[in-house]
DNA sequence: CGATTTGTTGACTCTAATCAAGCGTAGTGG
DNA sequence: CCACTACGCTTGATTAGAGTCAACAAATCG
């Protein structure tokens, strides 16, 4: 069972940003199904869209040269991706569950945005926002195995509203990659947690916030 | 010597673009003057105004629950910094070397891209180069020690321009918080890659790329 | 010139990666 | 319905790489 996935209600703060972007404009979109792990778009192909996700979860990613995989983000319902400023794509996105997916033309959002300032404003604005999710991913990548699960949790918690069981749509090693860890290490870390009675495994990819604090206090 | 940090040009781009951004609107900047390790502006501060180097270097950093610093970015001469969507900043910023810093209050830069959408054209892109920036420096920060060294050291050449000898305006200290290492072990790297042959310390703060090729090989 | 900060080097420790095996849960087909 | 398989996950043993602690060298500054 890897239900809910599609049942996430997104974040309010996210769709509604995200509406009033494509909403006000009357942008006209293309909405797109993507089953498990499809390519949304791909390294190095051209620039043309800004996408948004309408349900199901999104990662964006990287492959080094030594073919490890770095996850750069995951995008929730309501969240844009794909907001570069290059001729071709610096990473790719694939759908972790099966996914919406709505499809803007950049061209399009442009003129859109030199029209009407709020969509530029509300364009900035998310890119902004981020750019800070980025910088605040960025500080994890230096902290212990534990704290980085650990906050993996409590963000997951925080974007799916929920506020103690969560239903994690990724693998193992989708979290490993995200926290640029082993799925090893992720597992057991996720099994420490557990005997230290901070959170609990009701199923793999179901997890029982069982001592936020404690968790929180991991985090800087 | 730790001169040539005030002679650093500028990478073009960066300045081009600010200059536009700023220029066109004919925004009224105040300039002011930064000594080292000078602080701009301090996480929780308010969130008034967009910062652009005119020279010098300006990092921006956030201090971990640990009592470590975390550099999330430098920023050269002609970039902008500051750029968040909250009411406080999320992070302080730092003079590395003595700098002459231009400050635009915030209502101002957003009134200008109201009125002209190349601003917030400019505003945009800029924004989405410091997210991929970001997004880069992530991916960094899950390799290893040598690479993220080599890394650090191209990077340095190509945004100061020079091919062949950098000068490092920033401390080992620096260097080791913006790689999320130990300044210990940035030093033993950097001797590692001399003996390799791959660079050479003609001082502390001086630094020539004999093999960049070598260099860039232990990227992705 | 001494004093102080900054950088290098060495010895040792510890965390997370690696290599390898075993478990559990679907999913498949006889 | 039950093997059988395949995949994702967990666990164990060992290793490698960076961190820590400590001493020393070198540059900078008054």
């Amino acid at each position: 069972m890897q239900s809910g996935t599609q049942a996430i209600p997104g974040t309010g703060g996210g769709v509604a940003a995200a509406d009033a972007l494509f909403g006000t404009a009357a942008l006209a979109g293309v909405e797109l199904g993507f089953a498990r792990n499809a390519e949304i778009f791909g390294e190095d192909e051209d620039n043309d869209f800004v996408y948004q996700v309408v349900s199901g979860l999104v990662r964006t990613s990287k492959i080094l040269c030594d073919g490890r995989r770095q996850i750069g983000a995951f995008h929730f319902p309501g969240d844009l991706f794909g907001l570069e400023t290059g001729a071709r794509h610096w990473c790719s996105a694939e759908a972790v569950s099966p996914c919406r997916i709505l499809m803007v033309r950049r061209s399009a959002l442009q003129r859109a945005a030199e029209s009407d300032t709020r969509v530029a404003a509300r364009l900035l604005a998310v890119t902004m926002n981020e750019l800070q999710r980025s910088q605040a991913h960025g500080l994890l990548l230096v902290r212990s195995a534990q704290e980085r699960v650990a906050a993996f949790l409590l963000e997951m918690a925080a974007r799916t509203g929920r506020r103690q069981a969560i239903d994690l749509p990724m693998s193992r090693q989708d979290i490993a990659d995200y926290l640029g860890l082993t799925i090893e290490t992720v597992s057991r870390t996720i099994t420490q947690l557990t005997e230290a009675a901070a959170i609990e495994l009701v199923a793999t990819r179901r997890i029982v916030l069982r001592d936020v604090p404690a968790l929180a206090g991991l985090n800087a």
